[in-house]
DNA sequence: TGTACATCAGTGAACGCGCGTTCACTGATGTAC
DNA sequence: TGTACATCAGTGAACGCGCGTTCACTGATGTAC
């Protein structure tokens, strides 16, 4: 496009762009803004008129991500599923899938440290995003006899952890160990069990 | 003790100890090797006398780290238990604990990117730990009928996975959200549905 | 018990480096007439 | 269509700073006799 020496055109983007590339590949600490600048061929000087700062960057970065990451439960979950327990089981898919296609966007969310209160827009979608979560995981518990169903909010904190900690684990080779199953099959299978456990799946299906 | 200006007298644990707590407070990335030797009351050259470098100073952390990990998940799969369910509960309840009582070391040994083939002894201490927790499984899937009995590795992941996720997001105030639950009783109560759904626990208990 | 000497843990000065942040500036773009 | 001018995104030089790493050194400790 315009990259004619001055006026990038879309630098605001290009750092972002940079920024989830850089935490990719060294974590959410591992770069400086002068990296990401340098990245996106611009002078470190040239940052402070988009952004406030590194963690400003950072920020956005994770909201964007909060953004897809609700579009895409809000679609699993939405489309017309036969039952409660297929709705859910699309967002648990939906939940990995997400992390493996956008891995930057992931850790700024999750592992970067920013607080999801540190300004209203991220907050609004953070909150939009998880509120998915539970509300699949309530019309799930639904149809769990009343007196021992688990609160919904307990629930849909199960598969969460259960799925973060695939991510964290077995989705990425970070430990040097390697993987002894593919995470989609580890997590399938996980949340398969527990489902079982709720008595929401037949013992010997 | 002999702290007489020169000669520090045990530095080599002052600056783990320094790291330990400096993981602690600013994550595995977010301190310098000069703010380690200064938090131990010395010059950053000392640092040299003992270790490579910052990598080398975080990986000795995260091997005294595997080594009591290490410990407790044996002491506790190890106590004669009743069934090979109380077993395998008693150390997943390890788990936690250990991760609660030693947040640095936990840091370091699983979020810090260091690799755990970095060094032979390091390496074998890690594979000591997860060692333990593979054959609390494989003890305990022994009592699923063989056909429809998933790997005992697979298991343990799932189990591991849980325990890490739950750390990770509620053990943790980091992500701004405070915690639905007791760290605690999220993982007990999401193991125990998860074990219900192996079919290890009667239904209705 | 006392003295001479080897050992070695920690010092402090020095280096070159990249960082974040500021500032007055420059030059491309858009707009009014 | 052409010109004058306002806007504003990006420059590049400058600053002070803390970092990692090296080096010859110093002085406390332990040991041989």
């Amino acid at each position: 496009m315009a990259k004619s020496g001055y006026h990038h055109g879309n630098l605001r983007e290009a750092l972002v762009s940079a920024c989830l590339r850089l935490i990719e590949e060294k974590g959410p600490t591992g770069f400086t803004l002068s990296e990401a600048a340098r990245e996106a061929g611009v002078t470190p000087a040239a940052v402070y008129r988009h952004f406030e700062g590194r963690d400003d960057l950072i920020a956005e970065a994770a909201r964007q991500g909060y953004e897809v990451f609700a579009d895409m439960m809000e679609k699993a979950y939405g489309a017309n599923h036969a039952t409660a327990l297929k709705a859910f089981e699309a967002t648990g898919r939906a939940y990995l899938s997400f992390a493996r296609q956008f891995p930057g966007h992931y850790v700024a969310m999750f592992e970067s440290g920013i607080s999801i209160q540190r300004d209203p827009h991220l907050s609004a979608v953070a909150h939009r995003a998880l509120g998915v979560m539970e509300k699949a995981a309530m019309n799930l518990s639904a149809h769990i006899p009343a007196d021992r169903r688990p609160p919904a909010r307990m629930v849909s904190a199960h598969i969460w952890a259960m799925s973060h900690g695939v991510v964290e684990l077995f989705a990425r080779g970070s430990p040097g160990t390697k993987s002894p199953f593919p995470p989609e099959d580890l997590l399938e299978t996980g949340v398969g069990i527990y489902l079982r456990g709720l008595g929401l799946i037949p013992a010997d299906k």
